[in-house]
DNA sequence: TGAATAGTGTCTTTAAGACAGTATATC
DNA sequence: GATATACTGTCTTAAAGACACTATTCA
C-alpha cells in the first residue's frame, strides 16, 4: 500500500470533507446503446460507480468534475447534482473495514475512523459521447469500463439505486432541457438523436412528429452533407443550432 | 452559555455531520403574501434562515424536519431538498468565531476546530399554511417571524441567495407536480388559489382558463357553501380531491 | 346605484397525435 | 428485385389562449 494512501488514511479527514462521497453516473451512448461507466477496486468481484471524497478547498462541482476527469480524461462535461443518498457507511467496498485493514496493512485503524463514518452520497450524473472517452484506470481501480444499462452487473456501492435515480433525473431533465449535444457527435442523423430520445425516455417516438418538432423549434440544422452507413440510404447530416439550443439550456423548452 | 452547548461545541463532531449543515426555507401563505419565516440569533441584528445540524444517526430528511418543527411545531410537512450551497464557512452569525468565543465565554477554541470548517449547506423547502403555525423560539434564537417574500431583510447566512433558489425549485415543482394542499386551508375559494398560484409564478393567469384546467382534471371540488368574505359576493368554497391529488403527486401533471 | 369582487362561455389558434406509402442504396 | 433503412405529408383531435360581460353583496 502507498504512503501516500497511508497518508491519506491518517489525515485525509484533514483536507477531505470527512461526511461526504461524491458518486458519479457518467452516461454514455453508443452504437444504439445507453451505457454507464463503471470501475472495479482491485481484487473486488463487484464494480462501484466511480466515486471519490471532496477537497475542503474545492466545490462540489470542481470535485464531481475532477472525479470524472479521472476516469474520462475529460473536462468541461455537463455535470448534474440530482440526488443526495443517506447513510453510505462504505464508500468503496464492504471489504474495507478496519478488520480488513489490519489483514493487508498491519495497521491498525479505530473503529470511530472518519472511513468508516457514516456518509452522505452526492450524486451526480453526467453525459458524454462515448467515443469521446478514453477510459483511465488509476490505482485503486484497475478496471473500468462501459455497461450497457439494461445489463449492468450488481452494484456494490449503490445506496437507493443511484442509476435508477440518475436515469428518472434524466429523464426529468429531458422534458425541461435539451439533451443532445453532450452524448452525439457534432455532425449527428436524424436516426441518431431519434434513437437516442427514444432510448433515454425508453419509449417510442413517433419519427414524423418529433422531426417536425425539432426543425420547427430551429434546434437542429438540415446539412446538405450524408452519412454514408453502407449498403443503404444515407441518411443527412444534422447539427444543433448551438444559440437556440444554448436558450433553451437556460430557459427551459420542450421537445417532447 | 448552557452546559449542553458547551458540550456540543467539544463534541458535536462526534454525534452530528460537521460538514454539513441544513438549510431550510419555510414558505407560508397567507392575506395574499407568500412568506417566509426567518430567525434572529440573540443579540444579532441580522436574520438568517432556520438552520441546523444533523446527526449522525438520521437521515437529510429527519434532520431537516426536525429543524422545521422546532420552528413552526408542525410536522409532517411536504419538504423539498432541492440544492446544496458550496462553501458555507460560518453557519450561523459572521460573529461566531474563536475569538468571539473567547470574548464571551473564556473558552479558547482552536481556529481549525470543526464549527469554523467550511461547509456544505444542504437546502430544503417546505410549505404550510401561514395559520397552522405557532412561531417557536427556541434557545439560541430569541426572533422568529414571518416575511413578505418581496420585503425580506438582509440575510447574514446565505450562501448563493438561497432563498431566490428555494422559489425558482419551487416555480419548477409547479410545472409539474401540484401544491396548494400545504399552503391553503382544507376548505378554499377560488380566488384564493387563483391568487396563490399568480403569487407562486409571479405571473398573470387567466381566471377562467386556469379554473377550467383544475376541474377539468377533477384536482379540485366545488363544495356548496360558499365563504362570507364581507361587503362582497361570497365566494364558493372549494377542496381538493384527495385522490387526484395524490396521484398528481406521484406521477407529475401539468397544471399550467 | 356605486363599488368591489365572483362567476361564467365561446371562438380561435396552436400543438399533438395518428397514420403509411415512397425513396435511396447496395448486393 | 430483394432487403434494409431514410424520408415525408395530411388529417384528426385535443389543448391552450384570448377575450368581456353578468351576478352578488353591501353600504
Amino acid at each position: 500500500m502507498e504512503a501516500n494512501w497511508i497518508n491519506f488514511i491518517d489525515h485525509g479527514d484533514q483536507h477531505y470533507m470527512c461526511d461526504l462521497i461524491i458518486c458519479n453516473v457518467i452516461f454514455g451512448y453508443h452504437d444504439k446503446e445507453l451505457k454507464v461507466l463503471l470501475q472495479r477496486p482491485s481484487g473486488s468481484p463487484s464494480w462501484t460507480l466511480p466515486v471519490g471524497f471532496m477537497k475542503r478547498t474545492e466545490t462540489l462541482e470542481e470535485a464531481a468534475a475532477s472525479i470524472v476527469k479521472r476516469r474520462t480524461g475529460l473536462d468541461k462535461l455537463f455535470l448534474n447534482q440530482f440526488k443526495l443518498f443517506n447513510s453510505c457507511s462504505q464508500y468503496l467496498d464492504a471489504n474495507i473495514n478496519a478488520d480488513s485493514f489490519y489483514k493487508t496493512t498491519g495497521r491498525q485503524i479505530p473503529k470511530d475512523h472518519w472511513m468508516f463514518k457514516p456518509k452522505i452520497a452526492v450524486g451526480f450524473y453526467t453525459l458524454t459521447e462515448f467515443s469521446k472517452v478514453t477510459v483511465h484506470e488509476s490505482g485503486f481501480f484497475t478496471d473500468c469500463q462501459w455497461w450497457d444499462i439494461d445489463r449492468l452487473p450488481a452494484l456494490l456501492f449503490d445506496p437507493g439505486h443511484v442509476i435508477d435515480e440518475a436515469r428518472k433525473s434524466l429523464c426529468k431533465h429531458l422534458y425541461f432541457y435539451p439533451i443532445g449535444y453532450e452524448l452525439l457527435e457534432e455532425k449527428f442523423t436524424y436516426p441518431e438523436i431519434h434513437h437516442l430520445y427514444e432510448r433515454l425516455l425508453d419509449r417510442k417516438l413517433d419519427e414524423r412528429n418529433f422531426l417536425k418538432k425539432l426543425l420547427s423549434m430551429n434546434i437542429i440544422i438540415k446539412l446538405k452533407e450524408q452519412k454514408k452507413i453502407g449498403p443503404h440510404r444515407s441518411p443527412y447530416l444534422y447539427s444543433f443550432n448551438r444559440e437556440v439550443y444554448q436558450k433553451a439550456i437556460e430557459e427551459g423548452v420542450s421537445l417532447l
